[in-house]
DNA sequence: AAGTGGTCTAGACCACAGC
DNA sequence: CTGTGGTCTAGACCACTTG
């Protein structure tokens, strides 16, 4: 043995190591294909099993991804910047701006999938709204995508009861969207909570976002709530983790 | 073939999938023991590796993990709530609470391989703080045990000229904390930014947190301001994504 | 057409946990 | 001691991307 003293990792830990450090070190840039299986095969006489679990490692810690009949590629971000408080203060959505035009910052972001129904209020949705569980609520579902990349899936629950008849069960909300509509309601949003918690993609969720191996979501539960602590909306969303840098801003 | 139709998914998607479905059902219940790689190798009549990929993919979505010599088991959570603009609101530390006093329920929190020391600035904290990279700071580590699961790395950076002789630079900062002691120094934080990202630990990462394959880390950046904007600190905090559900609550 | 990663098989030896 | 998961080999066929 060459290399004596260290030598009690599992050789495809030291690929992966020795790839990695190559990549910390600036040797491949974001974009590069790193050596693929016949390469690490060849160079560290070792089977393509083990060449490829080295690059399953890179690819589970999101530092790589692998793209079929091409290679495996080091991943490169870009991520936005979105702004949890500054965005849902009043000057934003009071006078008709869309919240989702400040952070966007010159790139495209195009919403998809849009749908709009009447359901029965899920258990956890009911418990926060203040209602029994299965009564109604209505629910919009969206998709955000920025340049051709699907960065977010939001689902909004309001109380079918308040809402009805409003702009709100259209698919076209209007100036200032939903806030603005629920004010005109009289059921202004004066307080947020929101909920962060992080974990990987479930399958559907992975396809939706079309995230690569490694790449965790964050899920915001917001809450609104306008006078007298009243519950108006409940906003679940998951975010792709690799596009999105979450702020929050306030005094102490 | 008997399932007529839908075959195309590969062997091992299929099994996890059923595994999944079963989990999610509640017929195996967090911390039951799941069919080992034999089992399913007998029940599905396919190779160990192929069995053996079906339990990864589980592993990778972070809802199961293996144990060495034992099987894999469905995991379980229960994750803290970090209140991360009430915890910052001056009656917490201005009257000597500590601030981590507040969202441990009941459990027991420790803290852990404390380390006080003067470095050069990193680039990216320098540039925070408005000084110079390698300029002197001072650099406080430490780790949260929580129930022997560790959940939290959190490093402070502090000009080293501003906190110099105070107990800023101590283990021991005293009652209230940094901030009190900022305070009495002058440069009492009236404002905070906190940054959140999610991504895949690195390896040291991973250990120092003991974290089970399939769980990313959220990172925390806070910085505090002083009067004028004056940034005074900042904490770059790294936490088990499976231990905290991090909280803002805020006014429109 | 050649090369790539994706899936799959059928073996092997090891370290570790639990009985 | 027996069974478990962790590592590793040496093959195979496939679908896909790219030149």
């Amino acid at each position: 043995m060459s290399t004596e003293g260290a030598k009690r990792q599992p050789k495809y830990q030291r690929i992966a190591d020795e790839l990695r450090d190559a990549i910390q070190s600036g040797r491949y840039q974001p974009g590069d294909r790193l050596p693929g299986e016949n390469d690490l095969m060849a160079g560290h006489g070792v089977a393509r099993m083990t060449a490829r679990q080295a690059l399953g490692v890179l690819q589970s810690e999101g530092i790589a991804e692998s793209r079929k009949g091409a290679g495996v590629f080091v991943r490169s971000f870009r991520p936005l910047r979105r702004q949890g408080i500054k965005r849902l203060a009043q000057s934003q959505w009071g006078e008709g701006r869309s919240v989702w035009a400040v952070d966007t910052e010159d790139r495209t972001l195009v919403v998809d999938q849009v749908s709009v129904t009447e359901q029965g209020a899920p258990e956890r949705v009911a418990r926060v709204l203040g209602v029994e569980q299965g009564d109604p609520v209505c629910v919009r579902s969206r998709r955000f995508v920025l340049d051709d990349k699907p960065v977010l899936i939001a689902t909004s629950y309001l109380l079918a009861s308040l809402v009805a008849g409003s702009a709100i069960t259209q698919e076209d909300t209007g100036p200032g969207g939903i806030y603005a509509r629920l004010a005109e309601l009289g059921s202004k949003p004066v307080h947020f909570r929101e909920e962060i918690r992080s974990r990987m993609p479930s399958t559907d969720e992975a396809e939706q976002l079309k995230l690569s191996t490694g790449t965790p979501v964050m899920l915001i539960c917001r809450t609104a709530f306008a006078d007298e602590g009243r519950a108006v909306e409940v906003n679940e969303m998951t975010l792709d983790s690799a596009s999105y840098i979450l702020e929050y801003a306030f005094d102490a």
